[in-house]
DNA sequence: AGAAGTAGACAACCTGGTTGTCGAAAAAGG
DNA sequence: CCTTTTTCGACAACCAGGTTGTCTACTTCT
């Protein structure tokens, strides 16, 4: 209880590298909340990198190549995805009749769950922190934040955060 | 260029996994732009994760346990940093003469320069957020942030985007 | 003095990425 | 039709930034 803080609240709003603690805490702060309730509802396993990589599976990017450019890294990487999320059974892969090369990827059932499961805990929080602020103004908080994202791919190279507590060694 | 975007701007501005979206993003566009532009002042190895443990060491966190409670981190990851930042030259430790066990960390000339050089990127992107937005409107996101963010400590173990150009393997 | 706690080092490991290389399959083009 | 080029996926090695667990040296508390 007593780790100080990086970023002891309360900041007089002026500095540019605040105003990215701001963003990233805000974001870890949603997205904790909604790992920690997904795992609460029975996917304890599931990761934020997984929803968006089963996303864009969704859309279409059934493949480790496709799935790679869809999310702005490297095959490999999404091979990688694509075999975490084998193993959890969340997709399932078969050799693609059209080409001998692919390996055709789609959800499973569990794996459909999980993402109306997690869309289902985002809208929750979104929609408590829509009543702390207000419906107007959670929009045009949302509008400006699109400004600054403009049409940027976003890269979610961001790994490893589970928010597990942090006990120090022994 | 063709990157099909996991998130393909303009969007309706409602559901919660965007809001997510957006927030990452905002702070991934913020901070990349400060690293790329930092490398172009001559310090091409900073990363973000740096600018954050050296603001705590100026805070008074000069020692490998004392930063990982400032940070949220383990010890053990406090002092990998510490490592890191001594191979760049942004640090030296030299034994505390109160504690033998201690080793006491500070900023060089050449670390201080750098947080100089960062906290007035910061600004001036801020700056150039402030002028799309209006004063008045950015001070009003950030407060409203500031309520997400709470008083819970940031954690950022947010690892290794920087932001490099991603060629896919041959 | 002795027990308990703290600082830091070392080793092994995990996650989500990165290169680079390779073979097999498909597409393009003479 | 045969060759060249491209693409897909696999394998291996690596990196960054974290994690545990164990261990020794030093301090502090009683």
């Amino acid at each position: 209880m007593s780790t100080c803080k990086i970023y002891t609240g309360r900041m007089p709003t002026g500095s540019g590298a605040d105003l990215a603690l701001l963003l990233l805490g805000s974001y870890r702060n949603l997205v904790d909340e909604v790992v920690d309730e997904l795992a609460r509802r029975g996917f304890p396993d599931a990761r934020p990198s997984h929803e968006y990589a089963m996303r864009a599976i969704q859309a279409g990017a059934d493949n480790a190549s496709a799935l790679g450019r869809s999310l702005a890294i490297t095959k490999q990487a999404a091979a990688k995805t694509i075999a975490a999320l084998t193993e959890r059974g969340y997709v399932t892969t078969e050799a693609s009749p059209l080409d001998a090369r692919r390996r055709q990827v789609h959800l499973t059932e569990h794996g459909l769950a999980l993402m109306r499961a997690g869309a289902a805990i985002f809208d929750e929080v979104r929609a408590r922190w829509e009543q702390r602020l207000g419906a107007g103004e959670l929009a045009r908080l949302e509008e400006q934040l699109a400004q600054f994202v403009g049409d940027s791919p976003i890269r979610l190279d961001a790994p490893g955060w589970v928010a597990r507590d942090q006990a120090d060694g022994h």
